[in-house]
DNA sequence: CCGCCATTTTTTGCATGCAAAATTTATTTG
DNA sequence: CAAATAAATTTTGCATGCAAAAAATGGCGG
């Protein structure tokens, strides 16, 4: 066997690589999406410290592609940085609670202003069908189901915006929240009115509206905070502190 | 000398450094915040390659806290990973600045919106006074001294909207477009319309009102937008490509 | 002379090593 | 026994080393 045959055989596979697109993404890109996952699925409490002795036995990795991994988490405000005291998961105070969502609610109200304004027929009528879809699983109370399905509907409200960078800055604030969403169970009331919102924004989407668009919208998030903060105080008086 | 003498000269240490707070901050963090300049100032162009080993003489470090850096650029959206091929500073194209003008404009406008329900006296006439020296620099053509006033005047609303998150988050988008703005020159006719603008949102915040502050600010923000994408098709006629 | 392929050189990516700082544990003293 | 200090241990932060990938160089045939 010739040094040819080796050399065409890696082309083969180096360009089905490119084809398939991800051959292997860097290794601190994968450590960083797999902790993310874990801050976002509260696996890493708030307020816990990341050790990186620790995080690398269980990741498979060394420290220094970790350590890369922590700090792109850091500048996407999901860890904290404590100077030569390595990282914590992001502890949230009301305060900042409150902040974050406010942020939040002029990203989407933008996103549903813009969406209404560009949205084609076709993105409409998926909305519109992930809509009917919610509606079933809100009607059986599941509530994964409705997540899933609620968090697609916004994914495509912001998709038919046409905004990449709104969509991305979307994403990096929406991700300090999903830690706080993760165990939150719906009050039927709040979970009722939240649907209700949900027909307006079809309503308003359907009108090419951008106005009630954003009203509706913003009016949506204002709800889920008020939702979002009770489960909070309920939460900390159940359970004082946080620990590692 | 006992180490007593030893662990007090220490705690005195710590408590000053405490106090004044810098000690010295970390390499990486100090490294990316050199990088952000860099790359603000144009002094690393857009497209270029990051060499590692090179940066690192230049920046009198090693290659990890390096690195380190430049993973906390790219989470900031201030450069772009390739793999296996390091890091490159990114390169906007026209869409791109469209579409991150739409955001800075609606961060902008939520701020502006905050600022005039939440603006206290002190501050309001702080502002007042940060906008006659800009028009005292503008009378005078004196572009340095009005860019640097200008930046005050849009801190200080910020400051006056009291929400950190969105602070942060206009901080982290606008920074993408510093690099644009830096060597910008103005227009006449555009610099004379921005500055009535400004006239109008120190009246809209005296005013306390919020509407009338969202409409000034988005209308300012998209007349700026115009004049980049003017410069910057005059620029890019004028420089085909952008090279290393 | 130009394009293509093999070889060399450079560069990136990750692992490891080592010193300084922080934390924990042990010990001493009032 | 408690507070405080000293020693030991752990942990972080940075530098260096090494393998794999990419880029640059040189040689070959057309």
């Amino acid at each position: 066997m010739d040094l040819t045959t080796i050399f065409f055989a890696y082309k083969i596979l180096s360009v089905t690589a490119t084809i398939i697109s991800i051959p292997k993404a860097a290794l601190h890109a994968q450590v960083a999406h797999r902790l993310r996952q874990m801050l976002v699925e509260n696996r890493i409490a708030p307020g816990a410290k990341l050790n990186e002795r620790e995080l690398s036995e269980v990741l498979h990795v060394s420290r220094t592609p970790l350590r890369e991994a922590i700090k792109m988490l850091a500048a996407e405000g999901l860890v904290e940085l404590l100077p030569n005291r390595g990282a914590i998961a992001v502890e949230l105070s009301e305060a900042d609670v409150q902040n974050t969502f406010e942020v939040m609610a002029g990203l989407e109200a933008q996103s549903g202003e813009l969406a209404a304004q560009r949205i084609t027929d076709a993105e409409l009528m998926e909305i519109k069908a992930l809509h009917f879809e919610m509606l079933a699983a809100y009607t059986r109370r599941d509530l994964p189901a409705y997540y899933r399905l609620n968090s697609a509907i916004h994914h495509a409200i912001n998709a038919a915006a046409k905004n990449p960078v709104l969509a991305a800055t979307y994403r990096q604030v929406n991700a300090r929240l999903q830690a706080l969403r993760f165990r939150s169970d719906q009050n039927e009331e709040k979970w009722h009115e939240a649907v209700k919102e949900h027909e307006q924004m079809v309503a308003a989407l359907s009108a090419r509206d951008p106005a009630a668009m954003r009203a509706v919208v913003s009016g949506h998030l204002a709800r889920k905070l008020e939702t979002v903060i009770q489960q909070l105080r309920t939460a900390a008086t159940a359970r004082p502190p946080a620990k590692a």
